[in-house]
RNA sequence: GGCGACAUAGCCAAGUGGUAAGGCAGAGGACUGCAAAUCCUCCACUCCCCGGUUCAAAUCCGGGUGUCGCCUCCA
């Protein structure tokens, strides 16, 4: 498999550090107000690539944090009167909601800051120990200049940022890119005890101190949004590799932003949209599949004519699934004749097209376009033998078992605990009643037919319409979804 | 000011040297009481513009133009 890495800018083969097995962090999210559909990109993202790498037989560890320790949330904390601590373990509930709607499987371990303060502390401890941080008025800071590789993932050297700073420089600090690893207490906020006095960690000292508890001094993958490359993933490079000594994370993935009409989606423009608001209006795989549509790396740019597209190419893949089950249930051929064989052919070439496109850097808008390809050959095959001869039910059971082995990595259907796709209609979800009185409502509509009362038959099917039932009338008989 | 990314049909989008995937929307046909679904066919002589390299470029190089991002909390 080929991956882009930031570090070297440019695409290479992924070799993990020990065979078989993988080990990823993902910085996760500040908790301190629901998740917005910018960051739920990264975790559609990673956890399509934890499933993609499971899937070619990788042992992957994944490691995905909470930053629940910071200025926002106390500031948020003080705006509610809430205790911060609370607060924010109460935006790690509600995070787990949201994620756990776009079917993002759980990390291994979703370490939190507070419950690693042990950690941290002994980090800054040994980088003031090796004298690449020095302390003032109780805060901490590294020293940039005590570590040369400073500026290696972002591609800019300390002068080139320094000539364009745009912030206040605290005087405190001997070169105005160091920053902070520990910052001391002030009155009401909560605070850790330290070396150099109560306080909290800085915002970086965590991702290092956490991923070297859980996956070593060194480890394969580092991901994240774009905007994390300055400072954060930079800061985490010289903090982990001044302590360690060691190369940190191998491979550095980042996705690019979702924008609205163009600029970026971003809490301080004001311009985001909360994945639970999203749901609100568009089902859940609806959202995920239109997050995958584009490859991780380009920007992808939101709004709900987009997100309906999304649904409406959904629906094709649905509708084959519908068609599939339908006709094995209808048919007990055993041999496979020369059309049977023909779509084996090309369900195993479609299998191959898909892999060959995740393994170049992720490319799930490739991907998608296989999926749909596979669509078609299926359809083609089903029509044909709707006119001829029954279809093979291995056939089908190959071709369905096909688009599950994709779902399984894209994760846009929900499943059963074996990977069947499991959609919404007759086969589940509103129970036996509401199956029940469609049979009822069907019946009393097809003696309608026969007897040609059009104006009873359309009315009953505009009336179901509109409570968001879809009744189609096959040569085989009446078919409703939602 | 420094650094970087992107520009493909009405919309979304893949494609990094060999003659434009896929989806949405749209047109025609088959099927149907009608509709839906499905099938078949059509829908970019051309990939922001101008030069150059090459037998061959959307793809490489140079120069423009435009849009966006990072340098400050941000996925």
């Amino acid at each position: 498999m080929q991956i882009y890495n930031t570090l070297i800018r440019r695409k290479e083969k992924m070799e993990p550090r020990q065979a078989g097995k993988i080990s990823m962090y993902v910085c996760g999210p500040t908790t301190y107000n629901f998740i917005h559909l910018g960051n739920a990109r990264p975790l559609v993202v990673f956890d399509t690539l934890r499933r993609y790498l499971r899937y070619k037989g990788y042992a992957v560890n994944y490691i995905q944090n909470f930053t629940d320790i910071d200025d926002k949330i106390i500031n948020r904390a003080r705006e509610e009167r809430e205790d911060p601590i609370l607060l924010a373990r109460k935006y790690v509930e509600e995070y787990f909601r949201d994620a756990d709607a776009l079917n993002v499987l759980r990390a291994d371990v979703h370490p939190r800051v507070s419950e690693h303060l042990t950690e941290i502390v002994e980090m800054v401890r040994l980088l003031m120990e090796r004298g690449h941080a020095y302390e003032v008025d109780g805060d901490v800071y590294f020293d940039i200049s005590s570590f040369s590789g400073y500026g290696k993932l972002s591609g800019r050297s300390p002068e080139d940022m320094q000539a364009g700073a745009r912030v206040e420089v605290d005087p405190r600090k001997r070169h105005p890119m160091d920053f902070v690893l520990w910052k001391a207490a002030k009155t009401g906020e909560p605070a850790w005890e330290s070396p150099w006095g109560p306080g909290r960690p800085g915002w970086h000292i965590e991702c290092s101190a956490m991923s070297r508890k859980y996956l070593g001094d060194n480890f394969d993958i580092h991901g994240g949004g774009y905007d994390l490359i300055f400072p954060h993933h930079e800061n985490e490079i010289a903090q982990s590799e001044a302590v360690t000594g060691n190369t940190f994370a191998r491979y550095w993935m980042h996705n690019g932003f979702i924008t609205v009409n163009q600029e970026k989606m971003s809490k301080s423009l004001g311009n985001f949209f909360l994945v639970r608001e999203i749901l609100d209006k568009f089902p859940p795989e609806t959202v995920r599949f239109f997050l995958l549509s584009t490859h991780y790396r380009s920007p992808l740019d939101f709004d709900d004519e987009k997100l309906a597209a999304s649904g409406r190419g959904l629906e094709r893949i649905k509708n084959c699934i519908r068609l599939m089950d339908e006709a094995a249930g209808s048919s007990a051929r055993q041999d496979m004749n020369g059309e049977d064989k023909v779509l084996a052919g090309l369900l195993e070439r479609r299998r191959q097209e898909f892999e060959s496109a995740l393994d170049d850097d992720l490319n799930t808008a490739l991907a998608i376009g296989i999926v749909f390809d596979a669509v078609g050959d299926i359809n083609s095959y089903l029509h044909k033998a709707s006119q001829g001869e029954a279809v093979c039910p291995a056939v089908i059971s190959k071709a369905r078992g096909l688009l599950e082995v994709f779902n399984s990595i894209l994760g846009l259907f929900g499943t059963d605990a074996s990977g069947k796709i499991i959609l919404d209609g007759q086969d589940q979800g509103e129970g036996k009643l509401v199956g029940d009185l469609m049979d009822l409502i069907i019946r009393i509509r097809q003696e309608a037919r026969l007897r040609k009362d059009w104006a009873t038959a359309d009315s009953i099917r505009n009336g179901l319409k509109d409570v968001g039932i879809i009744l189609e009338d096959t040569p085989s008989g009446v078919r409703w979804k939602k």
